[in-house]
DNA sequence: CGTGCATTTTTTGTATACAAGGAGGTTGAC
DNA sequence: GTCAACCTCCTTGTATACAAAAAATGCACG
């Protein structure tokens, strides 16, 4: 599918940028990248113009690409349009969910409660994931499934930190069998509430975690 | 600020593949793009991996880069989308709008009552999408304005289509004063609902639309 | 006459070479 | 001594040249 190299590197930028590797406002020099990843500038440039269009990375005309980490406001912009995309993902998949999904729900949900039994956050989260993306599928519309699926990949460093607050884990899980109530019993309502709710109690631990850390930094 | 030539040749052929100068499933073949736009194959080829990012079309690895027009499927899952992103503006802005705001609608929708009295569609588009924009600004979330008016970009060719239906124009403008009456009383469930309903109907109409297309190409 | 393989040709992907614009330093003037 | 203008170098943007892969064509064989 994706055999070009601009495409790999691209990804693999993506993940640095994700991970911290180049913190913001680090300025992206095109012929030492190409060096290091052993390309020419030309497929690295067309790496870099696909994550500017991404958003990871800002890029001024004649002056170069920099990391572009989105700040404190922004973060909290995109959490609240995630939650209100999961929660249109809910309503509409109340009506549209089948059994076998309903089904697929149960078994992730019984695999994050393991998680939970094993304290184990990167566990959980795995199977978070795949909690959420088939609610994205069973809204039976790809269009908001691919584009909710986008915006959750790129909110999911910051999406995982939230999950090793003390407690959290319990919680979420208990959310996530609310939000299957809902679904299987076709309220539309009830699930958007609760996918909002989930969501945006995930923006909110952020915030304090956010908090926290700018005050230590200080 | 885009002072580059791949960002304007990538403008120029979104527009063209908008308005259907290049139909669905044709190549765009680098080269005699190139020529035509007197560049190098080198800027063009980054104005088509632009567009590819933003879906108009497919590149397939080593086969070339191909026009793909959203089908009527898709295009009613845009609809259905971007009825439910301007249903959570609304309900946000509903709590977060300005004064000065609710005049600017005013002001636009005056605008527009004076286009549908002229019978100007165009005219009426113009100032239907100030409208608009400007609800997606007093979301207050500049992440959820920003998408929000992406996708409304894309599917503008198609909304505007539907307006010139007969009697949609007054319909629109009543609906349009809905909106700025819920907005005005800071009710966020019914602007949000009004909101959802006007754009899921230009929808609808716009299935009408492909419907009847269809039915006469037979 | 049709089919399958090989060759040729076209086209994409990548590397390199060239041009243009900006950042920073140095020098000269006030 | 300081400010400004000019010059130089470095980086980005663009063009061209090269390589590899896929499509097309032709030839041979059944």
């Amino acid at each position: 599918m994706e055999r070009r190299r601009a495409d790999i590197i691209a990804e693999t930028l993506e993940e640095r940028i994700c991970d911290g590797t180049y913190p913001d406002g680090e300025r992206l020099d095109e012929v030492r990248l190409a060096e290091s990843f052993g390309v020419s500038r030309t497929p690295l440039r067309e790496a870099l113009q696909k994550l500017a269009l991404s958003g990871l990375v800002e890029q001024l005309p004649r002056r170069g690409v920099f990391v572009r980490q989105p700040g404190p406001v922004e973060l909290m912009e995109m959490f609240e349009v995630m939650a209100e995309m999961e929660s249109v993902c809910g309503r509409l998949a109340a009506g549209r969910i089948s059994d076998e999904a309903l089904a697929e729900l149960d078994a992730a949900n019984a695999e994050c409660r393991k998680a939970v039994a094993a304290q184990d956050a990167d566990a959980y989260y795995l199977e978070n994931e795949r909690f959420h993306h088939i609610i994205y599928r069973e809204s039976g519309n790809g269009f908001l499934a691919q584009e909710t699926g986008a915006l959750h990949r790129r909110l999911k460093p910051f999406r995982r930190m939230q999950l090793r607050l003390r407690g959290r884990l319990p919680q979420s899980m208990s959310e996530h069998e609310q939000i299957v109530a809902a679904l299987r019993a076709g309220d539309g309502p009830a699930a958007a509430d609760a996918l909002r709710a989930h969501v945006a109690v995930q923006g909110e631990k952020f915030r304090f975690l956010m908090a926290r850390l700018k005050s230590a930094a200080e």
